[in-house]
DNA sequence: ACAAAAAGTGGTATCGATTTCAATTGCAGC
DNA sequence: GCTGCAATTGAAATCGATACCACTTTTTGT
């Protein structure tokens, strides 16, 4: 494959020259279409791995997720990317399972990527204990955040998201209300509180369970709640993933919603709306989420200095047929 | 941040030493030991740049799909990835929106990244038009070939699939059956083709019609479809995005499946045992084909000269309401 | 005990670009 | 025609690692 050196013997210049038209840089309009004619010619490919180590910036971000599958992440990917290569930057994706240990040696392969910056979506183990100065990139959290986490942040005005579900619940008459949430993030915690304020303010008992954020734990917890005697007249849960899992035990135990049990979650996902009269739920601005980051991460990279700032987004209540009055 | 000169130099040693701890050549216990703790005494990262350039290698493969949020890629990808990073490999990921300029661009950019390999699901426009000597890298497509091809790929055998659909749709009966299909990849000309032969078969028209690979594009020609006075009896639909659609059509056109259209389609999506008494739908080894094809290019890297090979996977028929005899 | 082979280590060149600095060219102004 | 300045261009150093070769030390076989 030809290097530059090629190009610059094929045109007849320096190999500064070519680096020049490659970067932009002074060049005579003659020598411009010289140099380019050549590169044409010889099909020349600029080597990104030594332009890197010369120049000293990659152009690369990372983007750390839990799970590529889940649609919520998909989405926000599909727009950090966007942004991304409408910047000139490339993106390495990397899904870490929750898994703390996975979050702390991609983080490390970031750091040998001499990544410019890394949107991440971390776990409550990974949530406190980022260091950028040790890291050495600028960080910017999506979706997950803690009060005393040192990185700005892209994320839903969770507790406000939940308790306004929980007064749309309320509202229908509801008054009987269970909650159902991820274990492993900051989120779930966040989501609980606004859960337990809102019922709390209700004078209502907050029952609420935990599980790990898959379909399968959600499915058997949901399972085992509705089959207690106990059982609430309305459940609020906390993810689309979970809400997937709620919907299978749902049906899987012959009940329906909302007369046997009403239904309201997050995540306003593609099937959601088509399933019976329509599932209620919080949209998250998906869209908006990813852009914002990848805008917030060359921000802080224009201005290293600024002070630390979290960006929170409201969710949009999406009422359908699962939160009918009671 | 610190590099191999300073470890060296904090261990005793020279800079040799400490490349061949970091590759495991052959280094002397006691060596090895302090070298290992200058490094984390310096909290040393080996610049991958300066590595790739110097060792001609990048461990980088490329992964180019039409759109991440579509769930077979989705899936896909993240078996892909999966298994890549299990073989020390990065993932470098890519959106082309089905669009050719997009595909030749990012084809140029992996060049520039001098990726090891790259795994491609092309638009019927690149499908042909691939050369992987000119590339420079070994490419193994999949969901989508061509006969033409020369590459390796691994696909679905997408005609047999889609008889195999309406041989389930004739066996209950219905004899008046419409095909939707992408107009973008090969993938919907195969599943059309086989769809034709078989309706054919049986002495049966074969209407078809062909849209753009969106959701909105699906559902306004299924409603308008739908609305005409010839409309099909039964719909096969061609992937899981048009699927969407079609959904959406018959839902907001106020009619009922099978009593008013019998569906069926392609994917095996979350939501498609959900709906009513569920969509049968031909499901596809999402998994077996990213880790498939992931294996495929590293055997074609341990071998580059061996002949090319296709791998064509079964999918599964699952049988639901949707289908139900007429 | 000695030769031969193997293992361990260091020095230097090199990967392919960019950056820096110095040299050259062209042109305006006098 | 000469000076001064800006615009181009080239030469050489450099980014941070690995590869290759040469050398020393240790191990092995007889």
């Amino acid at each position: 494959m030809a290097k530059i050196k090629d190009v610059a013997a094929a045109a007849g210049v320096s190999a500064s020259t070519v680096s020049r038209v490659l970067c932009n840089g002074p060049v005579s309009d003659k020598v411009r279409k010289r140099v380019e004619a050549a590169m044409t010619r010889l099909d020349y490919r600029p080597n990104l791995a030594a332009r890197r180590l010369r120049s000293q910036h990659t152009d690369t971000i990372g983007l750390i997720v839990s799970d590529i599958r889940n649609p919520f992440f998909t989405a926000v990917s599909r727009a950090v990317e966007d942004e991304a290569y409408r910047n000139g930057m490339r993106v390495i994706l990397c899904n870490t399972d929750e898994n703390p240990d996975k979050e702390a040696m991609y983080l490390r392969l970031m750091q040998e990527e001499r990544v410019t910056g890394v949107i991440f979506a971390p776990t409550r183990q990974l949530v406190t204990s980022i260091d950028q100065q040790a890291l050495g990139f600028p960080v910017v959290m999506i979706d997950r955040v803690s009060a005393d986490a040192a990185t700005d942040a892209v994320v839903l005005d969770n507790r406000r998201a939940a308790a306004q579900l929980v007064g749309h619940l309320l509202q229908q008459g509801y008054r009987d209300i269970g909650g159902l949430f991820g274990n492993t993030s900051n989120t779930g915690m966040e989501r609980h509180a606004g859960f337990s304020e809102a019922l709390q303010q209700a004078g209502l008992a907050a029952p609420a369970r935990f599980v790990a954020p898959s379909v399968e734990a959600a499915e058997q917890a949901v399972l085992q709640w509705l089959a207690e005697p106990a059982r609430p007249q309305a459940l609020l849960v906390s993810n689309g993933v979970l809400l997937l899992g709620a919907v299978r035990a749902i049906k899987s135990a012959g009940l329906h919603w909302p007369q046997d049990v009403a239904l309201v979650g997050f995540d306003n996902e593609v099937w959601t709306d088509l399933l019976g009269d329509g599932l209620t739920v919080m949209e998250q601005p998906v869209n908006e989420i990813g852009r914002t980051a990848m805008a917030m991460l060359l921000e802080r990279l224009e201005e290293p200095e600024r002070s630390q700032r979290i960006v929170v987004l409201q969710g949009k209540l999406m009422v359908r047929g699962s939160s009918l009055p009671q």
